[in-house]
DNA sequence: TTGTAAGCGTTATCAT
DNA sequence: ATGATAACGCTTACAA
C-alpha cells in the first residue's frame, strides 16, 4: 500500500491537503473541484489558490469509487475492423471521437472487440469500467453488442440491416448519398444510368441501391440494367462487363463503392469506352486510391471525423440524462473528379 | 451515492458477496483474485465457484485506490499526427498497441496531445490515472514529453534527432532500411545511384540518407548527385529534374520516401526515361499510393503494427519492473514491385 | 453556506 | 493459510 510519503515525492497532493491549506473541510474543496455552486466566492478563491500552490490534481479512482462514475468512455472496434485499419474509415472516426472527447471530461478507452475476448470485453463493459461505449460496426450487419444498450450508455456508429429498438445510431445516409451520385449524373445528361450496387445483406448495399432508384424516379428516368457485386474490384469488373451485355446504350454508372467503380473502369477500358465521354462513373466511399486512379474518380466522401464527433457528443448527452436523437445521420459529400 | 442494491440490479456483485457465498473473509478472495499461492486449493476452488456463479468483476476504481495502480496505458499522439491521421502510419500503430494491450491486464486510454491542453495532458499523465503512457512522435524531432520519462514509465515511439538521455524508445532502423533500398538498386545493376533526401532536420531523412551513403561505400560505389527535398511531391519532382541536370548518367535513385519518388516518376517520364529501365526507382513508407501509380513503387515498408506491439509490450515490462533495452529497433521491409 | 461522517470496493498489514 | 481491520482519496447525505 502507497503511503503519504509516496503521495508527496510524486507531487499528489491530496484533498485533505488542500483542504487543509485553505483553511476548510474536504467537502468544500471538493464542492470547489466539482463545481458546486453553493459555495461562498471567498471560499472558493482560498480553496482554488491551495490548488495551485500543490498543484492539486482529483485522484480519478477514489472519485470514481465514490461516485459510482468513471468519467470513461469505452470505444469498441471490432477485431475485423482493426485488421483493416488501412480503411481510413476507422482510423477518422476514431480520430473524431478522441478529438471531441479530448475536449471534454471523459477518457477515451480503447477496445479491440474479437471473438475470443468477446466475453472479456462485455465484462469489461458491463463491470463499471465506464460510463458509456461507443460501438462501430462496420459495413457488415453484425450488431453483437446490441443488446448492451439496455445496461449501459451505448452508442453505435453505423446501423445494422435492421433497425434494433432502442438503440441510439448515428450513420451517413447512403440512400441520400446514392441518391446525389445519381443526380449528379443526371445533371451532366446521362440517361441510362446503370448500377453495381453491393452486397444485400449489407445495409449500405441496399441503402444505396435504394439511393440509385429514388434519384432515377424523381427525375422519372426508367432504371437501367443492375448488377450486385460483392464490394470487390474483381466483382465491379465481371459486373461491369455484364452490365454492357445488357445494355450497351448505358451511358451512365453508379457503382456501390470505389473498390467496384475501379474494377467496372478496368471493364469499359477493354470495351474501348471513354470514362466520362461514354459513359460517366460515379463511385462511393472516396477511398485512397480514388484520386489517384485514370480516371480519377468523381465519388461520394463520407463524413468520417464528424460521425466520430457525432458519436461521442451524443453518448455523452446519453450518459449525463440529456434527450438524445435515436438516429443521427450524416450527409456524404460529392466529390467531383474527372469520371463524371 | 449508489447503494448496494443497485449494484445488484445491474449485476455487478462486490468482493463481500462473493466472500460470503464461497464462506471466507474477503481478504481470501482477493488473494485468489490475485492469484496469491498462498490458498488452500479447496478455498480457491471454492471462491472461483462462488465468482462464476455470481459472475463478479473486480471494481477497477476500488481495486486501484487500494493498490495505487491503475492498470491503464496512455497512448498520447500528437495532434498533428492526428489530424493527418489519414497517414496510415497512426492508425497501424495504434491497432498494434491496442491488439497487444487487449490481451494483457492493461486498458488504453488514448489522449490527443494539443498545444491547447499539453498542461491538461501532462496533468492527467502525472494525476496517477495511469501507469505509463506511450508517446507517439511522427517523423518530427517533436519529444515535448522527454522528461517525463523521469516520473512515469514511458517508452517512446520514434526517436527525436538527437537522442534522449535516459528515454526507452522503439523506433525503426531508416539506416539500414535505406541501405537495403540503395543495396537492392545496386543488385539489380545500378551503378550511378542519386539520391533524393528528406529534410535533414529530421531524423528519418537524417538516417535515410546515410544508409544511401552506407549502401554505396560498402559497394565499393561512388555515391551519385544528391538534392534534399521536403518530403513533398514537388519537391522531388523539382529535386529530379535538377538531378538529371546534374548527372545524366544516373541510372539509379533512390528518394527517402513515396511522396518524392512519385514526384521523381513524373521528372523521369518527361525526360522520356524509362523507369526501370534507364533509371531504377526505390522511395520509402510503401505510402497508401505507391501500388497503384504508374509504375508501381518499388519501396520500403515500416512494420507499424509491429512497432505498436513493441511499444506496448516495452512498456508493460517497464511498468512491471522488468529490464528493457533503452532502444529496440525495427527492420523495414523490402517492396518490390515495378520501378525497382 | 459549511462541516461531520459514513461509505465506495479493494488491498495489504498484522495477528492468529 | 486465513481473518480482522485499517487504509486508499473522494463524494454526499445529513446536520448545523
Amino acid at each position: 500500500m502507497a503511503d503519504k510519503a509516496e503521495a508527496v515525492r510524486r507531487g499528489i497532493p491530496t484533498l485533505e491537503e488542500v483542504a487543509t491549506r485553505a483553511g476548510v473541510s474536504r467537502a468544500t474543496v471538493s464542492r470547489v473541484v466539482n463545481g458546486h455552486p453553493t459555495v461562498r466566492p471567498e471560499a472558493v478563491e482560498s480553496v482554488n489558490r491551495a490548488i495551485d500552490e500543490l498543484g492539486y490534481v482529483p485522484n480519478r479512482a477514489a472519485r470514481s469509487l465514490a461516485s459510482n462514475r468513471t468519467q470513461a468512455i469505452a470505444l469498441v472496434v471490432p477485431e475485423t475492423a482493426a485488421r483493416i485499419f488501412a480503411d481510413p474509415f476507422f482510423a477518422s472516426v476514431v480520430q473524431g471521437v478522441a478529438t471531441t472527447l479530448n475536449d471534454s471530461d471523459y477518457t477515451l478507452t480503447m477496445l479491440i472487440g474479437s471473438e475470443s475476448n468477446a466475453a472479456k470485453t462485455r465484462r469489461y463493459l458491463l463491470g463499471g469500467n465506464v460510463d458509456g461505449a461507443i460501438v462501430i460496426s462496420h459495413h457488415t450487419g453484425d450488431h453483437s453488442y446490441k443488446d448492451l444498450g439496455q445496461v449501459l450508455p451505448v452508442v453505435f456508429g453505423g446501423r445494422p440491416l435492421v433497425d434494433s429498438p432502442g438503440a441510439v445510431v448515428v450513420d451517413v445516409d447512403n440512400v441520400d448519398g446514392a441518391s446525389r451520385a445519381v443526380t449528379h449524373l443526371i445533371g451532366r445528361g446521362c440517361r441510362h444510368i446503370a448500377a453495381i450496387s453491393g452486397p444485400q445483406d449489407m445495409r449500405p448495399g441496399v441503402d444505396r441501391r435504394l439511393g440509385w432508384q429514388e434519384a432515377l424516379l424523381m427525375a422519372g428516368l426508367t432504371p437501367g440494367p443492375e448488377v450486385v457485386g460483392d464490394f470487390s474490384t474483381e466483382s465491379g469488373l465481371a459486373a461491369a462487363r455484364r452490365l454492357l451485355e445488357l445494355d450497351p446504350t448505358v451511358d451512365g454508372l453508379f457503382a456501390a463503392n470505389d473498390q467496384m467503380a475501379m474494377g467496372a473502369l478496368q471493364a469499359l477500358r477493354e470495351a474501348g469506352l471513354h470514362v466520362p465521354d461514354d459513359v460517366a462513373v460515379v463511385g462511393y466511399d472516396d477511398s485512397f486510391f480514388s484520386s489517384t486512379i485514370e480516371p480519377p474518380l468523381t465519388t461520394m466522401r463520407q463524413p468520417m471525423i464528424a460521425m466520430g464527433s457525432e458519436l461521442a457528443t451524443t453518448l455523452v448527452a446519453l450518459i449525463e440524462g440529456r434527450p438524445v436523437d435515436p438516429l443521427t445521420l450524416l450527409r456524404a459529400k460529392l466529390v467531383v473528379r474527372a469520371s463524371a
